[in-house]
DNA sequence: ACGTCTATTTATAAACG
DNA sequence: TCGTTTATAAATAGACG
């Protein structure tokens, strides 16, 4: 309802539906609980995304809710129906679910493409723009990741050169005043701390540095800096 | 929303809270269904006036919903609390079932590259590798069944211009003999019983041939006879 | 994916019949 | 209790970062 008027029905472009989905979820959530605050009732929302995501709100105990409504529905199915019906349901709804996975199974073996004899050349036509969807989708996330990746990587040797520049002018300074030092941790506070004074954009980096080996040489901190990403 | 801003608590003029109710209710109903045809989500709503009338929506079946929340609900469950929080459903059937299913829906929708987010760059490879074997099958039986098709259409054309000319041929004869036909019978006898001798896999043809309109030349005969397969 | 922005569409509070 | 109207508050589609 704003920059465009759009059709009630399912929404192709699958970001755009995602997208969608988390903000008019939102909203719904929103309503339901203001319904239920302003008018003193007793509402229960459950919602699964189409990923099997679940989202839910209850104005009291959801159980009790349920349990509530399930009176109400059986009373009224009980007017047309034998009265042992609950029993029934459940029967029924077991029965459905192991529908459910056989159907399930079927469409999974069919898009692994091993069951492919009893389709017809539409049902195959479909099956192949729905595999190739889905790969192209993913090999954009792939793609997107290992940009990201590199970008990454990229981004944390610049950092890490720049790291080493510093350090070596550092030990050059140490050294050119022919100063030894005392101990290891005092060195390594002259070094972090003159380090600050000169970099600007070092926050991640100092925060990194802290207690690193002292015996490492520069290529080997830097791999470890470079590890924390999978 | 309109005229004047109001709080979110409980209304108490009642008549004005019934007046919200009953239009709020409304909306609220209008938009579960917009958020599950928009967003292809599974959407369950349970609305109890403060007079315990009930309203509900359900965008597929509400026991089965239900249903689904429960395993949900108990799975989640399980981690924090004693398995016995659920004396009613706990039946180990159900709920593996029901596991299944929220399994196999997550590896669909992840074939269907719609919930790539969570996923590893290993993971991402491997749905890439099985997507790209899928297609493949696919693809290949395709080929084949189009293959196949094309052949069939090739061999029953072969067999239809065999047809054809030998039709063509009696007709000569017929033609040359200074033969007229009687009755339409006796000539249609005399075409199919020559051709017989002289065919050698013409079965499936000759049952075809029953009837025609004798109007007919050879090539309508012809687009009539290529007919039967799809 | 998530937040923000903005132009529009929707929902709805109050009033009236 | 309803339906209708109307002015205003909310929701949200699409775009951007």
């Amino acid at each position: 309802m704003a920059r465009e008027k759009i059709k009630i029905k399912k929404i192709v472009n699958i970001t755009a539906r995602q997208v969608t989905f988390s903000k008019r979820r939102r909203g719904l959530l929103k309503k339901a609980e203001e319904l239920a605050v302003l008018c003193d009732a007793d509402v229960a929302l459950v919602i699964f995304s189409a990923t099997g995501k679940l989202f839910e709100y209850a104005s009291s105990s959801m159980q009790e809710l349920l349990g509530k409504y399930k009176l109400h529905a059986t009373n009224n199915a009980d007017k047309a129906n034998e009265p042992s019906l609950d029993l029934q349901l459940l029967e029924t709804d077991e029965i459905r679910m192991g529908r459910e996975v056989l159907e399930k199974n079927r469409e999974l073996s069919q898009l692994r493409g091993e069951d492919l004899h009893g389709l017809s050349l539409e049902e195959l036509q479909r099956l192949e723009s729905m595999l190739e969807g889905g790969l192209h989708r993913v090999l954009e996330t792939k793609d997107e990741r290992i940009a990201n990746e590199i970008a990454s990587l990229q981004q944390k040797g610049f950092q890490l050169m720049e790291e080493n520049k510093l350090l070596k002018q550092q030990m050059m300074t140490l050294i050119s005043k022919g100063k030894r030092p005392r101990t290891m941790a005092t060195e390594l506070d002259n070094l972090v701390t003159n380090h600050e004074d000169q970099g600007q954009s070092s926050e991640s980096v100092t925060t990194n540095v802290s207690g690193p080996p002292p015996e490492d040489d520069c290529s080997d901190t830097a791999l470890k800096l470079a590890l924390p990403f999978n």
